[in-house]
RNA sequence: GGACCUGUGGUGCAGCUCGGAGUGCACGCCGGCCUGUCAAGCCGGAGGUCGCGGGUUCAAAUCCCGUCAGGUCCGCCA
């Protein structure tokens, strides 16, 4: 049986809502669903707009019946054209309607707390405590199914490039490193705890030891950090491993996942995903999350005021950014960005007008009496600025200054993160560590296990903070959607890494001991990725916020206000995990 | 741990700056009228701990302090 032969309604009905047409009119249709609206005439005539999960259709009801908002009812009659000059153009099925002759009342209700028509929309913490009746809204159908397509976008990608599909354990056990995690008492040991996984990572890289080639799986990974628009104490990743790989090919195959989910999604083919270096992002974009829908990009000053008389331009790094049109901003409002560049690190912004007609261009600024005609034609030349524009600029050491523009680059420019097009960029050659701990020891960006860069091996004691590695991340409109790298697969290498990081072998053993021990009986080359499915979820929905592609999400203190987790449990119940809880802290100031 | 925003009948808002009776709007709800509506219409009605606690004041939704909840962000998220 096909899916769509499968999919056609039975049971009580013979039709979904909104798939009714002109097409059906004569024949004896049952449908069902919760009503939508009813406009009353008196005793003889009702007009119900019933809802099911495919839309809505009008029903000719005898006014006698007492149909109020969110009934579940059942509706049989002749399917019929609607009289001429009664025809509704803003629904698809407003050419027909159902001339009830039976009326069936499943279940009733009481009014719902919210209207379910989305005409005004109720706030969030009304929505969630009743979420069973915000997800009836078409917002909500749209989301989760959105979202659904998406997860069987990805599975016919990872199934079409021969990944296999393992599950692996939730009940996992504690690494002291990371994202801090659930703990899960265990009752047969008391004293003893699982944690949730933050990540398959781990398990992942065992299935290569294991010879399964390629691994995948829609995971659910736990942190227990604090919630974001972005970020859910649980949340889902497509996490995906493969042997024998080079970071390459395993741009290819995520690459083939996104765009397959892209294209079921909108229906259209997306725009290439395009691939730039960690270094050219943040010379381009001043953040390793390019947003690539719009121009706006940082431009080097250095050259144009070379040898300047200006002491602020005196810098290792000398960035601006050019708003088309900004000249006409007012002093507050230039005073307001002045200090948003201070409050993100920068010393100070230099604003440029451009003045001036064709040809003759100039820069009008309370600086401009510092800069020589020579170097304020350079900077309009470097920038491409034209009259009316206005250039920002921001001098001192690359990564700040670079950092501090790419943010006033998005205040200033950026679209909110579902709009189209959709612009998924890899970034790669991340720094192998990201500064030093306490002790002086570097830190690693990604993961202990990240395979560096084949060009910087020699230097990795030497100069390890120079050291590229072969991870990378991928990006969608300004958003990380995931990480991912080659791993280390060798002693030799994994030791050096060990003893920078200032892991000792023995530390190493208790922490990593399975793995490393895994990799002892013959471990592939591998690599892989993993990204955000309710953050891809998000943008193909439309949304700003992953809560709304996820049914039953917590509130940024991680309440669940419908079922009102977290709670107490019964003493019984903590006794037999072996459990006490600790007397509570004492009230501030008391 | 920190910054900012929000909290007013069931829902969404206005009122808060400049204190003066729970004052208003829209939707919903309840009752009545109504045979072609589609955000139906008309008439009538009910519904409030102004999140909570304290303070200032003759008087607080309004000003001050604290607190709780929700949101955005920083920290955090190898």
């Amino acid at each position: 049986m096909s899916r769509e032969e499968t999919a056609r309604a039975r049971g009580l009905r013979t039709d979904y809502c909104g798939e009714l047409r002109s097409k059906d009119v004569g024949r004896t249709v049952s449908v069902c669903g919760w009503v939508a609206r009813r406009r009353e005439h008196g005793e003889h005539l009702a007009f119900v707009d019933l809802r099911d999960h495919t839309g809505i259709v009008q029903c000719v009801v005898d006014g006698g019946h007492d149909l109020r908002a969110e009934h579940v009812v059942r509706v049989t009659g002749e399917l019929r054209l609607r009289p001429e000059g009664t025809v509704n153009d803003a629904i698809p099925t407003g050419e027909v309607e159902v001339g009830a002759s039976e009326v069936e009342i499943l279940s009733v209700a009481e009014p719902p707390p919210f209207s379910v028509d989305g005409r005004v929309e109720a706030e969030e913490p009304v929505r969630l405590r009743y979420r069973y009746v915000d997800l009836r809204s078409e917002r909500m159908q749209h989301n989760l199914r959105v979202r659904a397509e998406v997860n069987a976008a990805i599975r016919r990608s990872m199934d079409r490039q021969g990944f296999v599909e393992v599950e692996t354990p939730l009940l996992w056990t504690p690494t002291p490193e990371g994202a801090r995690e659930f703990a899960i008492p265990s009752r047969l040991q008391p004293g003893s705890f699982y944690v949730l996984p933050q990540s398959p990572q781990i398990a992942k890289q065992l299935l290569m030891v294991s010879g399964f080639d390629r691994y995948y799986q829609i995971a659910r990974c736990m942190r227990d950090e604090d919630l974001r628009a972005d970020r859910q104490f649980e949340f889902t990743q497509l996490d995906l491993e493969a042997s024998f790989v080079s970071q390459e090919d395993v741009w290819e195959m995520v690459s083939d996942s996104v765009l397959e989910v892209a294209r079921a999604v909108t229906g259209e083919e997306p725009p290439p995903v395009v691939t730039m270096t960690w270094n050219e992002a943040l010379d381009r974009f001043g953040t390793d999350k390019p947003d690539l829908r719009f121009g706006m990009e940082l431009v080097a000053l250095e050259e144009a005021v070379a040898g300047t008389e200006f002491k602020a331009f005196q810098a290792e790094a000398v960035r601006a950014i050019c708003l088309e049109g900004g000249a006409e901003l007012g002093r507050g409002r230039l005073d307001a960005l002045t200090d948003r560049a201070r409050k993100l690190g920068a010393a100070g912004l230099v604003w440029l007008r451009v003045v001036g007609g064709e040809g003759q261009l100039d820069l009008e600024s309370p600086v401009a009496k510092f800069l020589s005609t020579k170097e304020k034609a350079a900077v309009i030349e470097a920038t491409g600025a034209g009259a009316g524009d206005l250039v920002l600029v921001v001098a001192g050491e690359r990564a700040p200054t670079c950092r501090v523009l790419g943010q006033l680059r998005l205040d200033l420019g950026q679209p909110p993160v579902s709009e189209r097009p959709y612009r998924f960029c890899w970034v790669t050659e991340f720094p192998l560590f990201e500064g030093v701990d306490e002790e002086g020891n570097p830190v690693a960006a990604h993961h202990p296990f990240t395979m560096p860069h084949p060009e910087d091996l020699g230097r990795l004691e030497a100069d390890p903070l120079s050291v590229r590695s072969q991870s990378y991340d991928l990006v969608l409109n300004g958003w990380e959607l995931g990480s991912g790298s080659i791993r280390i697969h060798r002693a030799d290498i994994q030791r050096r890494i060990f003893a920078l990081l200032g892991i000792s072998e023995e530390e190493a053993e208790s922490r990593f001991g399975f793995l490393l021990g895994a990799f002892r009986y013959g471990a592939p080359p591998h690599g892989g990725f993993a990204y955000g499915v309710d953050r891809l979820a998000a943008i193909m929905a439309g949304e700003e916020s992953i809560r709304e592609v996820i049914a039953f999400p917590k509130t940024q203190s991680g309440a669940d206000l419908m079922a009102g987790s977290p709670r107490s449990l019964p003493a019984s119940q903590l006794q037999e995990l072996g459990l006490r809880l600790a007397p509570p802290k004492e009230a501030k100031g008391a």
